[in-house]
DNA sequence: AAATATTTTGCAACAGTGTTGCATTTAATA
DNA sequence: TATTAAATGCAACACTGTTGCAAAATATTT
């Protein structure tokens, strides 16, 4: 619980229901989530427009990252200490095709790349879609 | 001109002025467009509802892929002899942050990637963004 | 504990995205 | 040219994402 606080006032914001109901949503089911799927959890209690705002609040101070998805974009925890000024990830996102849930990888890297001469790479987003192993299994 | 003909009976579809017309933007312009440039470049001669048809068309035949970004989705025109049953990319999309153009490197493939155990890959999605040489020399 | 300054929220309104149903028009074929 | 099947335009809808502004909540100072 003070956990919440905690890392909200880490990343120097201020405490808010709101903000401690997605920041859990986001703690506690592991996948990535949309707007959408925020909305369903807890848009009985808040506006959508602030849960656009705290997402939009949460990319800049480095809680959260975008999710690149063929079907619209999805949000996940930072797991390492991203804040504000450094907003690194070179980890990969599965997508399974089967249950729809997309999931950071974060011990899966993203290899280095030979780019032709001139392109200045800067970020990386790599999605991979398939079958997650829980749906393999079945 | 009977270029355009060609390709769209080649993938099993009847010549029309807008899919002529789409097909022809994708050819023109060589980067990634998205549904909002092609309405820009041609909405005046079509409903948005029939340029999103085409678009769902040419997916579905294989003309053209989903190129995933940050801030909504792009469409490219698959180089190889994609069709409506094979519809395979390996290669990178790269978005420059300052022009904005989003391109295919055709060239640069994703390497192959370990990952854990389980995972069934079937299709990859690689976005890098940086400055593209165009930018990068000014 | 109360007053103040600053942020955040809810609401309204809007522009954009993407889909569906249905009547009309167009393209391919006979 | 007539027939048939497909594509289009229009209306309507649900969802995504943004902005302005007044009201409420938070953090800070007294
Ligand atoms: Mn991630
Ligand atoms: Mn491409
Ligand atoms: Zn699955
Ligand atoms: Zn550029």
């Amino acid at each position: 619980m003070d956990q919440l606080r905690e890392t909200l006032k880490g990343h120097h914001l201020r405490t808010t229901t709101c903000r401690e109901d997605v920041l859990s949503a986001f703690i506690n089911k592991k996948n990535a989530l949309s707007h959408g799927d925020l909305e369903g959890a807890l848009g009985e209690s808040y506006d959508r427009v602030t849960i656009y705002r705290t997402l939009k609040t949460f990319l800049e101070k480095g809680i959260i990252h975008k999710v690149l998805d063929d079907e619209g974009l999805r949000y996940a925890l930072c797991s390492q200490q991203c804040s504000e000024e450094k907003h690194q990830h070179d980890h990969i996102h599965f997508k399974c095709n089967a249950c729809g849930k997309t999931n950071c990888l974060e011990n899966s890297h993203i290899p280095n790349i030979a780019l032709p001469q001139g392109y200045q790479p800067a970020s990386f987003n790599l999605l991979i879609q398939g079958t997650c192993p829980e749906c393999v299994a079945e």
